[in-house]
DNA sequence: GTCTATATAGGGATAGAC
DNA sequence: GTCTATCCCTATATAGAC
């Protein structure tokens, strides 16, 4: 069961070293540093240093030096770490993968009815990319820019994501909970809000929206549209 | 009152050169070529060329050579109508602020009711980013690394466009047609799903959506969030 | 394991012929 | 008004000292 945003936050914490630590082994043909703890610390830094320019200028334009600069390492000592610039990339998107795709599928299987996974996932979603918002952010600008085989990972990991919540949805009208609907387009659409939680972070944090009440908001707004009319007739929409 | 989509798209044909006409009076002071017809020509293909490019790339991944390459000029031809990288992005810029202003402002004002100002507010953003989909889909990519004027002016536009559906919101809400809600918040949604039409379109295409489609989709979306439950007592959710 | 110094190419920008 | 040829800097990438 998911709990509230500040124990989600914690838990995923405790395992962010870890993670390092399995992007490093993935990685291992591209390091030539072999001592892990080093190599902890300082991919901890690249990773960090990367998501920060490439963010606020775009990979493309971010140098190398900016790079060294930002994250302590000298041009040769960063080097060791990659074999080329699009080497970061690969970096960056292993450590996503591995995060998201673990903390999606331990969060969401549990819950029982089709409304409590529909809103499992909805804020599993989104505690993930309020904790991670950078790599989403760059994830999302830069998957045109990715070298082929990193993009077709990446469009495959959206799709799994797109695709648990058409399995919900789908349930749902199957059972009777949702009234018929192109299930794919509401799938869609609720990955669109999703989306836009960390595209437009500013503008949710200037209206003073909370994750949770974005969470909530979205929820109601996908229930409302989903949930069929009371059997008497009355209907919403004139 | 706002058309289908085709007489939308034939009215918008009509004015597309007099658009490139004023984008080259604007600029005027930045292009050293004199003689209108050749102007008109030359910018076209150089907003074109730099709007696929930098769609497929990344503005900045995409080198002059390449535009060259792609739009038929030479540099030295191409340099006659730039004086530097960055004042392409503002011939792009210049360009879509003069048509979504003209046509947002000009397809909205009529509608009687709440519901069909939203409605048409609706139709008239999908309609034009549909075929303007390069220069919305360049605008919210590049916004980071415009450089400063640009950059403000495109985050005013933003939210003039989200200004118009708080404002038609608003007034439903005060007149009873919309129940009390949070209001900027509806507007941001909508927003983000308009958004998501330009900025995934294979995804829609994929799925067999046509804009007005989607139109109805929103609508009805949103109509059902902001409609009030029917006067009897009986409620939406659970 | 990390640094400084250096090689090399690629891209923005311009001069000047036609 | 448009092209070709060229300048020059910047950014990636590497060699080799410590």
């Amino acid at each position: 069961m998911i709990e509230d945003y500040e124990s989600f936050r914690e838990d995923l914490r405790l395992s962010t070293e870890n993670i390092i630590r399995e992007v490093y082994h993935e990685n291992r043909d591209r390091i030539s540093i072999k001592t892990e703890t080093t190599v902890v610390r300082n991919l901890t830094r690249i990773i960090e240093s990367t998501l920060r320019l490439a963010n606020s200028k775009g990979f493309h334009a971010m140098t190398l030096r900016d790079l060294c600069a930002d994250s302590g390492l000298s041009m040769g000592g960063l080097y060791s770490y990659i074999r080329n610039k699009d080497d970061l990339i690969h970096l960056i998107q292993s450590h996503g993968f591995i995060i998201t795709r673990k903390t999606l599928s331990h969060y969401i299987a549990e819950a029982k009815t089709v409304q409590e996974r529909l809103y499992a996932a909805i804020k599993a979603h989104l505690y993930l990319s309020e904790l991670m918002r950078a790599w989403f952010y760059f994830s999302y600008m830069e998957v045109k820019s990715l070298p082929a085989p990193d993009k077709r990972d990446a469009i495959a990991i959206e799709l799994e994501i797109e695709d648990i919540f058409l399995s919900v949805i789908k349930d749902g009208i199957s059972n009777g909970t949702y009234r018929l609907q192109n299930a794919r387009l509401v799938a869609s659409m609720i990955k669109a809000l999703l989306q836009d939680w960390y595209l437009k972070r500013r503008k949710y944090r200037d209206q003073a929206i909370s994750v949770e009440m974005y969470a909530n908001f979205i929820s109601e707004v996908i229930e409302r549209y989903l949930t069929p009319p009371p059997p008497n007739g009355i209907h919403l929409t004139k």
